[in-house]
DNA sequence: AATGAATGAGAATTCATTCAT
DNA sequence: AATGAATGAATTCTCATTCAT
């Protein structure tokens, strides 16, 4: 889980900061228009507005990008989920609770539009080199972790193994469930999402208080 | 949902219809090895023991190769959930019917194991050219529309609306936990397969008898 | 000039006589359509309602199509010179008997459009292997012989010499003005019609009586 | 007539103008080794010394080489009309200035070869993709016009569309005997000149003063 | 550090021609 | 003879990455 830092060098100035950064918007914007596979470098260099060769001054390779892109999103998804996640969360009923998370994470997505894929994204057993994969299951498992965490709290007396087997099953399954969302027209979304607690909600009550 | 035949031509001899299975049997085993993006035509044709110009006289471009293995697999999956979900699955309790439905997609995934990615592969929205998300989507809503059709036996007084919608969250689901079923180590399999019906069993317990 | 004959066997039975008119006449169709180059033979074999392999068992490649094509049209050629150009024709005014010339030469351009290319196209030195240029110019030498014929008996006096380089030059001179002529409005082609007559009177009529 | 700037991107850097330029020294050669279809981006490349990347880096395929290649010779065309096509030329005597122009003309193409193929290649009616063919007709066009403007000073009486008839003629014309010229072994050539002169003046003098 | 030109392996696809049936 | 499947060299073009300036 813990990877080497995907930064060729770091730049001590501001101004490589702030390129860096720049690249980093760009991946991102790139990405999300036409997937990671047929994002070009160049073409990434482009939109941040730079050269090919300065983006190879930061990153070794195009998979660099896509790990700091994801490194970006986990600091930032940390950020959210500290701030709307706190132990108080745990005393909700567990309507509540679900509310919370689903919240915390659907703002989020709905902020960092080219998060989506990244977090959808399925590891294809037998494809190693599916790094988009690699860098979505990362991403996924701090919200895991967390929901873990959280679980813990709420419910002491779960069994370690069970409480991450709760946790995985529903962020997986949000996660299948999100792009019917993403495909159902914005009117009838809320009804999906009424769905989405349903089954959560059916599912937690018999194991958690 | 029916669309043009992604092949060129149909083969008039025997030979040719043979080939064209080879072709898919080779694209099947490569995308399933490497994905689809990574595939290369001249490894499909490597696979099945044929020139790439055979492979470009039955099928016009890489896209087709997909179209017809999701075609294939369209048919097979017809033919299991034909002769597995009978109208009298309908009359079991919603446990067995569970148990049924899981069944009949668990042992076609086990089946046809490159089918999995088909299965599972999202659409991100945008990426208007992901071949392999717009071949997987057919492939779940016949799924869906079996289900749909079972629930409708099963629950006549549901609407409509809700039923798909029923079947749709159904399948989303089990599509979003099976990469974490694939995960999971074989001895560990049965316990995320339980949950699985447990969350399924709770979503739905509420509305259908 | 004299070449082997294109055919790979000439066909005893009249059922071979007809498919390979068949194919030229395809040939003829496809060439017109997108040029020799771009033509494929299996295009060819497909217009002419045959098999490739059939094609192939009359003509060894693709060149001995357009020679075999060109050889049809010398012929439709030599009898349409045959038939408007008669020794008579010499004892007309000047004019007139340019008249003879263009008015065969046109109406046989106009009932072989395919044939036009073929007469139009030109030799580039060096490129040794533009078969389409050379068929022409086998073509536009029949054209050029008989009018030095013609201009033998018109006026019995001129040098060999200067009587095959008038002709050469009033062939190449039409075969210049010819994509203009195309590319003119049909309301506006009898005025460029007349420019060329009157170009080649002037021309001729200083050395033809 | 003006036409999108056939290159990717202009090179900002000396070197990449250099290569620019030896590219399109290349693709003349190459063109006039084996003509348009048959020459290869590969052969190209290899002929400049460089890599096909660096070719596709500034030119985004084939055609574009075509296209800018008929640029420069449009450029260098028109330099030397310039210099040699005054407004003084117009006062000579008519055959004094079909000398002017056929010398202009005559010592452009002995200087730019392959610029020969360009000059003659005539558009198939139909072909609507014959690159070719469309480039020499803006090259055409461009002497067409220049002696239009020069019949408008000699010979201001005359219809405009007259004017433009007799020099399309003549240019047409002389494409139509070029390659006559050509297959003229060089002892011979000053006599079919004199023929091409002969038959314009024959032509232009009794219309133009 | 920054730029952007240079590289070339590798991808998809075509098509003339051969050959098994 | 007829058919059409099989072949594979050849072609155009891309793009991650390196390197000279």
């Amino acid at each position: 889980m813990a990877q080497e830092t995907p930064y060729r060098k770091l730049p001590q100035q501001a101004r490589g900061q702030q390129r860096i950064a720049r690249l980093l918007d760009a991946a991102e914007c790139v990405f999300a228009a036409v997937g990671y596979d047929a994002a070009t470098t160049n073409a990434i260099a482009a939109q941040a507005n730079t050269s090919i060769g300065s983006l190879y001054q930061f990153f070794p390779n195009k998979e660099a990008l896509l790990t700091a892109l994801a490194g970006r999103y986990l600091a930032e998804l940390r950020d959210t989920l500290d701030q709307t996640l706190t132990p108080e969360t745990t005393e909700l009923p567990l309507a509540d609770f679900l509310d919370c998370i689903l919240g915390a994470l659907g703002s989020f997505l709905g902020e960092h539009t080219s998060f989506r894929p990244l977090f959808i994204s399925a590891r294809h057993p037998g494809h190693t080199k599916d790094e988009v994969a690699n860098a979505a299951y990362e991403l996924r498992q701090e919200v895991v972790l967390r929901i873990d965490g959280l679980l813990a709290l709420r419910a002491p007396s779960l069994a370690e193994a069970d409480r991450l087997l709760y946790a995985q099953v529903c962020v997986d399954t949000v996660r299948g469930l999100l792009p019917l969302l993403q495909a159902t027209p914005p009117s009838r979304r809320p009804r999906v999402i009424a769905e989405m607690k349903r089954l959560l909600l059916a599912y937690l009550a018999p194991v958690i208080g």
